[in-house]
DNA sequence: GATACAACTTATCTTTAAGTAGCTTAGGTA
DNA sequence: TACCTAAGCTACTTAAAGATAAGTTGTATC
C-alpha cells in the first residue's frame, strides 16, 4: 500500500497478508495464544462456535504463514501444543489497533 | 477482546468491527480515500481490479459503518463524492498496523 | 469386547463474498 | 434520432469460506 497511483498493485505488501486478518477465526486463535501455549482441545475448548475441523484448518494456515508453532508430542493419545512464533508476536499490534477502533465504535455507536 | 476466559464471547467488541476487515477492498478503498477525497469514477480507476457493482457495495458497506460519507450532488450526469469521517479517520491505525506488519513480514519471507 | 481419549480426517452441505453482464436515468452533443 | 456520460441498480453465476456430522488412530481402562 505504497503506490496509490499504479493501476495493478499487486506489488501491495498488505495484500500478500490480507489473508491473515480475512478468516473468522484468526484473531481470536493469536489472541488466546499470544496469552499462552496452548493445546488444541484447551484452545477448542475456549473457542466452542468453532467446530474441530474449522479450528484444524485455521491453525495450520497460520503454522504456513509463520505465526505459530505447532509442537507434536509422540503419545497416545496424541499430544500438540501451539504457541506463537515471533513473527506471530509481530503481528500482535494489528490487533491491538482493532480492538482499539472497536473499542471506540462501540462507545460511538452507543 | 477483554475477555479471555467465557465460552462464549459474543460480546467481544472486535467481532462487531471484523466485518470491515474481512471485506477483500475494504482497506484499499480507506486508504485511498484517507489520502483525498474521491468521484466514484476517480476511486474505480485507481481500482480496476474491482468491477462498479462490487466498489459499490463495498461504499455502501463502510458508508453505513460511519467510516465514509457519500456526498451526491443533484446533476446530470451524476456526481458523487467519498471522503472518510472522523470515525473513518479512527480506523486508520489498523491499516497502518498491518501495512507495518506486512512490510516486516514480507522482509523475512525474502 | 466395548468404550474412551486427543487430535485430527473426510465428505458433504450451506452461507457468504466476489465477479459478470446488462439495464437505467436525464440531459447534452453529433 | 442516436449516442454519450457518471454512478449506479438488478439478476445471475462462480468461488471461497465456513459449518455439520461422522469416521480414524492406537493404546488403556472397565
Amino acid at each position: 500500500m505504497k503506490e496509490p497511483n499504479p493501476e495493478v498493485f499487486a506489488d501491495c505488501p498488505v495484500a500478500g497478508v490480507q489473508k491473515i486478518v480475512r478468516g473468522k477465526w484468526n484473531m481470536v486463535i493469536m489472541y488466546f495464544l499470544h496469552q499462552q501455549t496452548l493445546r488444541f482441545g484447551e484452545l477448542s475448548r475456549k473457542m466452542p462456535m468453532v467446530t474441530q475441523a474449522q479450528l484444524t484448518k485455521d491453525l495450520r494456515m497460520l503454522e504456513s504463514y509463520g505465526l505459530i508453532n505447532r509442537k507434536v508430542y509422540p503419545q497416545v493419545p496424541p499430544k500438540v501444543e501451539y504457541s506463537t512464533t515471533a513473527m506471530g508476536e509481530q503481528f500482535m499490534p494489528v490487533l491491538t489497533a482493532l480492538e482499539r477502533f472497536a473499542t471506540v465504535y462501540e462507545a460511538q455507536a452507543n
